[in-house]
Order: structure tokens, then C-alpha cells, then sequence
DNA sequence: AGATAAGCGAGACGGTACGTCACGTCTTGCA
DNA sequence: TGCAAGACGTGACGTACCGTCTCGCTTATCT
């Protein structure tokens, strides 16, 4: 079905143009630094001229955007089980492997661009952030309604202490971001230090 | 010790200068943002000729890391009293306080630029975060030799989870950053929620 | 011959630009003297940009010789009377119009670059000196078949003996340079002083 | 008249300096080029400092002209025998020596320096241009006494006549500047050629 | 012997230009 | 209508040289 006639008068949107551009993003990124990454360089890495650029994409940071999300699930599932530690691990682990995989210099420049324009530190959240907020916070209600959690927890604190640690070590790399690190970083929330 | 004679040959550098310099950047990233700060625009507003800048510091990042030092109190003293938690608290309050003053776009700016060059992130590690870790380092050392705090604690996990969250909203942006979340961050983080 | 589709791909070369650079550069010249001419003070009086400037021409030297070679009638043709001394002459006076004239400064300017950069004089003298003195070889030889000159005779040190003087009072200005010169130097050259 | 005691007050000037700055000046010509000679270049080649060589000399061309006169014997005396062809020829010989010796592109340097500055030309002129035409023009006004020269010559013109060619291949290169050619000038200027 | 004065190197400074890069926009012709 | 090719103004980059300006040290003459 060619749902409602979308009124496809003259030449259609080239898809293979698209993928180029998406995978030339990533590729430069990865090979030669997030500094070396520019609309430039991505029309001359693709093969797409900078007014297609422009046509498609309002910035740059939306073309990593969508890099990103071509390439990755997104939001992981949760596991419910009757432990919650263990279904936060699990999660975790997830997350670990996506900021350090092949995407993890991705990641950071995203952050970079964010940090520079409100706007489009916006569009991180809306996109990358809260989703993955969302599904946590689910499960940590669930958590509540079970008895495994406090009634009166602040969630969006919690939820900002699970995940802040990450991201501090996605940026600062100060020091290892393994699965180690989201052990201890979640028994330390549950169980306190005090 | 050679330091009395600092080998004063030639001109001295123009102290006017440099303070027209770090407070034309700091003007520069209040008014018009990140995005506008540029060894160009820092010339002008400073009526300091670019090669003088370049003389000087040898990279946009570093005349923002010293506009900044030379601006705040960087690391706070702990205070001991017998009471982890409220000593704690007292220092989140400072921090809050730097992020969410007049300079905190500056200190997001920085760590934008930190973030496209892994030199100059070890930098901002060095002179901005490590000491700031030290002395809330030295603060949990005596809580653990005067049993406020379990000897097995990860301390440099601790750490990070004391102070992640604060960079995680000063550069999300989506919560407020104030004294009553570092009130609940630090208790959550004591108490423990399971 | 594959000059019939000079392969019109993209936005066509702005005319515009290229005759308000070439202008523009005249102008500094005869208004603000040779030290005056930079590619910056072209790119100003020309509203063309910089980086346009250098995606034409590689050098200040090359468009200055194009600002020359748009404005003048190169190669004059010569007059083939049977007087050697008059058509000379006429060629001489034609000359003598071309340095005096508005352009006059240019042409210093244009050696004076030349002097700097050897390849750059190499284009001087395919472009401005070469075309003119193989007109005059010509006529000359001419002469020699109709036995106006001797068959011997070393044309290319008589043609450097016929035009050197032009360049020398161009470039030292002690003496003027004018049609009563040319006159004097012609006759002197064919009748011998001795 | 107070050149007696000249009141010498102060620090002499360094003779050492001075020295040190002309040779450098001509070894930067002969090694570098033209192009690279600076009075940043000199200052760095010299071992003396830029406020000195302010001191001492207006302008990079009068340190040339400078350099030039410290190591060239400037004006050849002529040799006055009945024979003016010869004279001129043994002139004209060292001339080419000179101009084709080891400071050659030093005599190029110079001159493109003139043609940027009309005050400097003049200087030029008086020093190295004006005193060599007037030994020639007085061999020239012997030679009128005696019979060797037409009376009514216009001197000045075949002073031009005779200096020209020279400049004219030292500057545009296009031809060797050697002994032959001093021959073949002089023989064809006395000799005429129609 | 000390004061005085100039010479000098070191080096900072504002200014101007260099040649280049990326940006975002714009024509043009082909598909 | 989509697209490449590619020209264009804008603005910033990092560097070079210019001419000037302090500084403090040195080297002389003069008192």
C-alpha cells in the first residue's frame, strides 16, 4: 500500500544517500576523532553533498543522533524477576556495552554537541535519556509495590545516582566503565554506606 | 632554590592583559554563550591581539580553565566534625553553589571542550576535579578509622557517586541542582534503599 | 576537440566577482601604491572574499598580471612598411603609452613581485615579455630578407637593446619616459654612435 | 666645528653588531633567498636584536644597501686609453662580475625593494646607480674631445643605452649575463645597425 | 670613584596579513 | 522534485613579520 497517496511527485529521497551519510558519520568518528568529524568531512566521507546535508538534517548533531539510533536497540527491556539488584544489573551491563562498544566515541560526541546548544541537549533527552529513565523507573515502581523498595524513595534521585556514574565515566575517563564498576555502584545504592 | 630571581629579562608581561583576557571570556560565555567563545572574540572583547593570546595559552580550553581559577575558591576545606553526613552536605552545598553561580556555563563550556580532546580532559582532571576528589577522599578515610563508615568501602566508587550526579544535572539540565537534591542524594547514598 | 562542453556542472564562476577583484586590485595600485596591495586589501575593495580570491589565483602576482592583461591590448601588431625605423618607432610609441599610461604603476608593481619569486617572473615573461619581443623578431627578420639590417646581426641582443631602456626608466625613474626617448634610442641603436 | 670631540657620551655602538648583521643579511639572500630575508630573519641570523637594527638602519633595503657597499668595490675607474670600445668593454666586464657574482641576488633584492618604494629608489640612485653612470659619462666626454664620439650625442641616452641591458637580464633571466654579451652590446651600440 | 648616559639583548605588545578550513547558502544542470 | 557539483560570503584558525615599547645589564665618558 502506498498509504494515502503522499502526493510523490518528482524524484524520491534517495535511500542509499541516506545509509552513507549515517555510516560515513560513524566511521569518521571512530577512525579519526570526534574533532575531526564535520559536515564537511561527512559529505566528502559519503559521497552526499553538503546542500543534501542540509536538506535532510538541521545540524550535525541530529545526523549523529541518527547514526546512533540506526545502529543500536535502543531502550533494553527489563527483566522482572523478584530481584531487584539483578534486574538492575542486568540492565546496567547493557549499558556498559553500549557506551563502550564501537559507538562509545559516538556517545561523547553527542554529549559534546548537547553541551554547546540547549536546544539540542533537548533532543538528547527526549531520545536517548528518558527512555531508558522511563523503563527503570517502571521497574523501580514495581520494586516499591512489592515491598522490595522504601515507599517514600525519591525515584528521580535514584534514578539520577544509578545513572549519573556512567556517564561521569564516559566523559571524565578517569577510570574503568566494566561491569565490575556497575556492581559495586548498585549494591552501594541499595545497601548504603553508612 | 632559584625561584628569587625569576630571570626578569625583557618586557614583563602585561598583567592588564591577562586580566582582560580571562574576564572578557568569562563575559563572552555569560552573555553570549559557549558557542561564541573563540580566540577571535576573546581578542576582540579584550583588545588583546591574538598573537598575544597565543603566546600565552595554547588553546581556548586553557584560558577558560584559568578564567575560572581565577575566579573561584577551587577546593573547599572539609570540615571534621564527628558527623559525616553534615560534613558531606556542607561541601555539596559549595559545589552547588560554583555550578549553579555566574560561572556555571563556563564550567559546562570547559567540559564540552574537554570532551573533543582527551589531553586537555586530563587537564581539566587534574586541576579541577582530582583535588576536589582528594580532600572528600581524605574526609572518608577518617569517617572509615572512626566507624562511621565500613573498612571494605570503594572509595573512589563512593566518590563517584557523590559528585556524578551534580555534573550529570549541571549538563543534562533536567532538574534543578540545589541544596535540597544534595540533601537526598547524600542521604539516599548513606542509607542505602533496599 | 572536447572544448564544445567545458563540463558545466555546479554554480557557474560569478563574472562579477572576478572583473570587481581585478578592479579593485588596479585601483590600490594607482590610489595607495604597491605596498598597499595584499590579498586582504583586494579581498576588502573588491567585496570579494578571501577564500575566493584563492580559489582563482593562485598568488598576488597572478592577478595582477590578469588585472594587466584585461585592461590592455597586449601584443601590438607592427606596422610592415619599408621603413624599419618607422614601424620601430610606432611600436615603441605604443609602448611607451602602455607604461606611462594608468597602468604604469602596475607594471613595477608586477616586476617587482617577479623579483621575489622566479617561477613567477618565468610567467612575466611567457605573458607580457615574450609575445611583444616575437613580434618584433619578426619584423626585424623581415628587414634582414629586405637588407635593411645586416644578416648577421644578433637579434635577440638587438631586441634586449631595443626594449631594455623602456624597463630601466620604468623602474628607476631618473629620466622621462617618452616618445622624444624612444626617438633617440631607435636612431642611436640603428646609426651606431661611433 | 665640533667633530674633534664628537661627545661621545654613553656606550659605543658595537661595532661587532653592525658586523654581525650585514653579513648575516647577505648570507640569508645568498642561502635562503630573497623571500625569507626579514628583519625578523636578520635579527635571528645576526644575534642582534630587532630594536637595534631599528636603531641603526630606516629600512630592511638600507641594510641591504648597506651590506652591498660593505663588501663591493663600487665604482670601477676607467681605464682611459685611445681606444674606447676597449674602455667601455673592460667596464663593462666587471659590471657583469658584479652582478653575476655571489651578490647578484643581493643587486635583485635591492631593486625589487626600490620598485615597493619610490624614496628608496632615489637612495638607490645616489648610491650604487648615479656614481657608476659618471665615471662612464666622463670616458664618453673624453671621447667626444678626441674625436671618438660624435659631438651631438645625447650622453644620457646612451648611458641608458649601455646600463639597461644589464639590469634587464639580471632582473628577468631570460638570457645569460656574461662577457659575450658585454661584447656583442657595446660593438652593436657603437656600430649601429642599419 | 661615582654619576651619567647611551648601547644592547630579551622579550612583550597591537597590528596586519597570510593561507586554510568549515559553515550555511546559493545556483546550475542532470536524473 | 532530488541530487551532485561547485561557487560564494562569513568567520575563525594558527602563524609570520612589522614597528614599538619596556626592562635590566653593560660599557663607556664625565665630574
Amino acid at each position: 500500500m502506498n498509504e494515502g497517496k503522499p502526493s510523490v511527485r518528482g524524484r524520491p529521497r534517495d535511500a542509499a544517500a541516506r545509509d552513507a551519510v549515517l555510516s560515513a558519520t560513524l566511521r569518521i568518528i571512530s577512525t579519526r576523532g570526534i574533532g575531526s568529524l564535520s559536515l564537511e568531512s561527512i559529505s566528502r566521507g559519503s559521497k552526499v553533498s553538503r546542500p543534501t546535508l542540509y536538506r535532510w538534517w538541521p545540524s550535525k548533531g541530529e545526523i549523529l543522533l541518527e547514526a546512533l539510533l540506526n545502529v543500536t536497540e535502543q531502550v533494553a527491556r527489563y527483566g522482572h524477576s523478584d530481584n531487584l539488584a539483578e534486574d538492575l544489573r542486568q540492565h546496567a551491563y547493557e549499558y556498559v556495552a553500549l557506551l563502550t562498544g564501537p559507538y562509545g566515541d559516538a556517545y561523547r560526541a553527542i554529549f559534546a554537541e548537547g553541551m554547546a546548544n540547549e536546544e539540542f541537549m533537548e533532543r538528547i533527552r527526549t531520545i536517548l535519556i528518558n527512555p531508558r529513565r522511563d523503563v527503570t523507573k517502571a521497574r523501580l515502581q514495581d520494586a516499591i509495590s512489592m515491598g522490595e523498595l522504601k515507599a517514600d524513595t525519591d525515584l528521580e534521585m535514584l534514578i539520577d545516582a544509578l545513572y549519573a556514574p556512567f556517564l561521569y565515566r564516559l566523559l571524565l575517563q578517569h577510570q574503568r566503565l566494566d561491569r565490575t564498576f556497575a556492581d559495586t555502584l548498585i549494591s552501594q545504592i541499595l545497601k548504603g554506606k553508612a
